[in-house]
DNA sequence: GGCCCTCATGTTATAACGTTTCATGCGGCA
DNA sequence: TGCCGCATGAAACGTTATAACATGAGGGCC
């Protein structure tokens, strides 16, 4: 199985749409197990996310919310957000002030982000040592690391052969 | 002379005061050297963030702006902050939409951030490990990497003591 | 001097992002 | 049945950031 580091940034947009109800299951299951409850708001924000597959603001997702007949004012959403993120189902991307559906929910994961400035495609990456330099540069600095943000912005593979002709 | 990363971070925000006409007049000389206007408003601004030596939202700068007679829309101290962001004399914080003072302007570095939770505190660590192993993440994607946000929240050593207590 | 060009600033308005607050409803449980 | 905890609905507001257009200061050039 391709991890997210390995395969192509720009290539991971193609080939996901089939796997949005899977995810779905996956997310139901995981609920049922935690004892969490994905209700229908929360769960549409999720597919909403997963069927983008790339970093939505919450006034966009607002819109696709309001057009499935949910309420539409901004509570409702951010209140799924924070749902949704807090039990690692979402991802925030501050630099973008937006959100993406997590690769890899389930997976306990302090995750490094690559954001295409051209495509705006997002790439969720392991980011194991990463985190370590980060965690060893806190320590020296007596510092206890409780969250991280890990964003790189730059040109996915795609949108370099692009710019490249 | 201690680096950002083995100094305590709590312990930072003190022993700065005085350094604030030193930082000024090192701007002013970089300026001067590579062909860039420091001007009034964007040397008021930097001033700001040396005397707070903490990460400040753009409308609170403004509020001091104001107050020191310069224009108060929110234009003027974002231009100056584009500016000076650009230029490497102030970082953003991606994380708390804010902004601090660079710690060591004129070197080139992208630089990793420790934020506490508790007291703000924002101290600026280097980040050599850090970019590496984000660089190597990349490069087996194939991507492009051209800025990077780095930021961990967590204690500082003055808050983790309190907070045992 | 007069002209033009560039860059910085001033100002109005508006977009985009996010929170507070209070009310309503629904399921579990004693 | 009444109570409680949690999720939702809705109005209003607060915060962060940009677009668009006008004005002005300085520098080079004829």
């Amino acid at each position: 199985m391709p991890t997210e580091t390995s395969a192509p940034v720009g290539n991971q947009i193609h080939d996901q749409v089939p796997r949005v109800d899977e995810a779905l299951s996956a997310a139901e299951e995981l609920c049922a197990t935690e004892g969490l409850r994905l209700t229908p708001v929360r769960r549409k924000v999720l597919e909403i996310l997963l069927q983008e597959h790339r970093a939505i603001g919450a006034y966009v997702i607002l819109d696709f919310l309001r057009a499935a007949g949910f309420g539409s004012q901004p509570p409702v959403v951010y209140r799924a957000l924070d749902f949704l993120v807090a039990h690692g189902f979402v991802h925030k991307i501050e630099r973008l002030n937006a959100f993406v559906a997590c690769s890899r929910p389930g997976t306990a994961h302090s995750p490094a982000f690559m954001i295409c400035r051209n495509c705006d495609a997002v790439a969720e990456a392991r980011s194991e040592s990463v985190d370590g330099a980060l965690e060893a540069a806190a320590r020296a600095a007596g510092f206890q690391v409780e969250q991280t943000v890990v964003e790189a912005e730059g040109v996915c593979v795609v949108c370099a052969e692009k710019e490249a002709t």
